[in-house]
DNA sequence: ACGGCTTGCCTTTTT
DNA sequence: GGCAAGCCGT
């Protein structure tokens, strides 16, 4: 027992140690949450001699879950194959694809992505004759499910339009929607975890067998869970509730998708007794870093108290840089970058996924390996989304989503006028547009493209059954003509490329996973673009990727780049308190992920939509303390004076005495001008032949003319 | 039926 | 500035 405990502080002895009843807890960026977790359960196998097979847990993602087990198997060895270790989303599947019958599921139900869910609600749209863009809807869809509040609950508050639409009608779209996934044999992302949820309450029975492969539960990363999550935790757990959760308040960042960062705040009164536990140290990051991270964060109003302790010494200091423009920001990055060397060590975090283009850009100019993580998916790719369709349709031969992508791809003679014929018939005779297609004789003059495509079908049906995915995937190819309809196209080869490289991810989950067809499509659905196969990405690479991809990582080196208003905080979250605050939380879980070097950056004008834009810096840098930051010009710490492009470093800033108006100062850029209005840290300045400028103090690097 | 072209929209973040 | 959807011509 020693060894669970002795490489442990108090706080995590004190979480392993915990055996039955309710417990959260409160866990600090790298303050070794998961290893505490996973010493927890490790414990329970051996000293508390609780099966495996009783052991639950929830993590955010497939990826984190396929570590957990990992460094379970290493610790307990063969039986952590037996604990249950997955995301809520692959937890509902594996009930429902067992009892999902007993809510009125198909066995071969499949699950609809965006793109799906895109292209039912373009259908239901035009059925309803309504011009409107799906996009509104799916968000309203999502908003609906997510909170788990239905479709009558989420009236009373909505708007009196949605997409352009009176929300009547919006209602109506929402009921035809589920009516069609219904009929196609589909769920949605949502509906998973709905479904299950109804599963259980319908059916005590099974609720009461699922608990018992869950007598221990826990749960990562709880400050991000919704209230659908919430209500099926509560399920799981019971009567007598062997629940432990962890996360971190501070770290709460999926808001948007009605995550509640209550759940956490509330655990004590919704489990009452439970006991809590901090862990406050941090083990990952230098204490420059953990310095920069606290004063941050501090500044959230709506916020529980909590400061990260350093283990680890003071390091480098924190470095900003402030970049004329967004594309020598990347410079900027790129040069450091090649300076560091130690590429896999290294990430470049930033906001939203359009800022990747632009760092891809220089730093494989710089010949900079680079990872971007996330941004395209690669199971979303056109070619590969029309090979996973016929994939669908064999398993579920009602989805006439997938039908319809496939019919006519590749070109096989069967246009748009034959296919709205058969499902014009389908709708009148109240059958599947497959059915339809099989008695196509009846409904069109030259039936024999489509009878053909029928048998094709059918004897891909068959495989289905009969082959795992390779297998069909293969199958597939050859009897088409896929390839060669590929080559024709442009980019074919890269896209030849991926479709080799689906065949090898189908490979790879058949030799790790093994199952079914329908089993590897479930595990496509359910991975994170983030978790996909990187194929061609070396091993020594710069990781690029998104804040919130960045969530439960580290990296020794860390650019966080683009800290502008608008960006970081997003334009969309300028105006509610807790929006504002959510995005301040985004940039604290950025600077954590950090071990030894910080670097944060900004550019004073940056291109959006291709259209040039003034920036000023985040304020987010104003809540940083100035002798925390050491500014470093173009060429990083040691300037270079001699290069053309060099910028000269800023004048020496002035003092951050206050300006009144009237008075007369000099910037950089704008060059002089008169200040209009000073607010707290802000100036207000009328530039001759520029226009009114609002700039920050701090940053602006003003100079009072006399 | 299909390919090439224009247009319009886009960017918050994702299991 | 890019990309997908929709238009138009063949």
């Amino acid at each position: 027992m020693s060894d669970l405990l002795s490489s442990l502080n108090p706080s995590q002895q004190e979480a392993v140690l915990h055996f039955e009843g309710p417990a959260l807890v409160v866990a600090g960026a790298g303050s070794g949450k998961t290893r505490t977790v996973v010493h927890r359960i490790a414990y329970l196998l051996r000293e508390r001699r609780v099966y495996p097979a009783e052991i639950l847990a929830v993590t955010f993602t497939n990826k984190a879950a396929g570590e957990m087990k990992e460094r379970l198997e290493k610790m307990v060895g063969r039986p952590a194959r037996d604990l249950w270790v997955s995301t809520f989303h692959a937890a509902a599947v594996r009930i429902l694809r067992t009892y999902g019958e007993y809510v009125g599921l198909r066995p071969g139900f499949v699950i609809y992505d965006e793109d799906d869910q895109n292209t039912l609600l373009k259908e239901v749209l035009k059925e309803l004759e309504l011009e409107a863009k799906p996009g509104p809807f799916r968000a309203m869809i999502d908003r609906i499910k997510n909170r788990g509040a239905g479709l009558a609950e989420y009236m009373r508050e909505a708007p009196d339009f949605i997409g352009g639409v009176p929300k009547d009608a919006a209602a109506e779209v929402y009921r035809k929607y589920q009516s069609g996934l219904r009929m196609q044999g589909a769920l949605d992302f949502n509906d998973l975890l709905l479904l299950t949820i109804e599963l259980f309450e319908q059916h005590p029975e099974v609720l009461h067998k699922v608990q018992q492969r869950a007598r221990f539960i826990h749960v990562d990363e709880y400050q991000d869970t919704n209230p659908v999550q919430y209500k099926l935790t509560r399920l799981l757990a019971g009567e007598r509730p062997n629940l432990m959760v962890v996360g971190d308040p501070d770290q709460s960042i999926y808001g948007f998708r009605s995550a509640d960062i209550n759940n956490i705040l509330d655990f004590t009164k919704d489990y009452p007794g439970a006991r809590v536990i901090r862990l406050e140290e941090n083990y990952r990051s230098s204490s420059s870093i953990l310095r920069v991270a606290n004063a941050v964060i501090e500044k959230n109003a709506l916020r529980l108290e909590k400061v990260l302790r350093p283990t680890r010494p003071g390091g480098e200091p924190v470095r900003l840089y402030r970049a004329p423009n967004a594309r020598e920001e990347a410079a900027f990055v790129a040069r450091e970058i090649v300076k560091l060397g130690n590429f896999q060590q290294i990430a470049v975090l930033y906001r939203t996924n359009a800022q990747s283009r632009l760092l891809e850009e220089h730093l494989r100019r710089a010949n900079v390996p680079v990872r971007l993580v996330g941004a395209v998916g690669f199971f979303e790719r056109r070619e590969i989304k029309d090979l996973l369709a016929y994939g669908r349709v064999a398993v579920n031969p009602a989805d006439s989503i997938n039908l319809r992508r496939i019919v006519n791809t590749p070109p096989r003679g069967i246009g748009a006028t034959t296919v709205s014929r058969l499902v014009e018939h389908a709708q009148k005779t109240g059958t599947t547009v497959f059915e339809a297609f099989r008695v196509a004789e009846q409904v069109i003059s030259r039936p024999q493209q489509v009878q053909a495509f029928v048998r094709l079908l059918d004897e891909l049906i068959e495989a289905a059954f009969e082959s795992g995915p390779t297998a069909f995937f293969q199958r597939v190819l050859e009897q088409t003509g896929f390839r060669e309809a590929l080559k024709q196209e442009p980019d074919g080869e890269d896209r030849l490329q991926n479709v080799e490289e689906l065949l090898r991810a189908a490979q790879d989950w058949e030799e790790e996973e093994g199952g079914s067809l329908s089993d590897f499509l479930d595990s496509v659905a359910l991975t994170a673009k983030a978790e996909e196969p990187q194929g061609d990405a070396p091993a020594e690479a710069v990781t690029l990727m998104t804040l919130h991809n960045a969530k439960g990582l580290e990296f020794p080196t860390v650019f966080l780049v683009g800290l502008e208003e608008n960006l970081l905080p997003h334009r969309n979250s300028l105006h509610r308190l807790e929006d504002l605050e959510e995005e301040r939380r985004l940039f604290y879980v950025g600077i954590t992920r950090a071990q030894e070097r910080l670097y944060l950056s900004y550019a004073e004008e940056r291109e959006t939509y291709g259209k040039r834009e003034y920036t000023r810096p985040s304020r987010f840098l104003e809540d940083i303390p100035q002798d925390l930051l050491k500014e470093v010009g173009a060429f990083g710490d040691s300037e270079v004076r001699v290069l053309p492009q060099a910028r000269p470093e800023p004048k020496p800033r002035t003092q951050l005495a206050e300006f009144k108006g009237g008075e007369k100062v000099r910037h950089p850029k704008f060059g002089s001008g008169t200040v209009v209005a000073a607010m707290g840290g802000e100036v207000t300045v009328m530039f001759p032949g520029v226009g009114l400028k609002r700039l920050a103090v701090k940053f602006a690097g003003l100079e009072r003319l006399e």
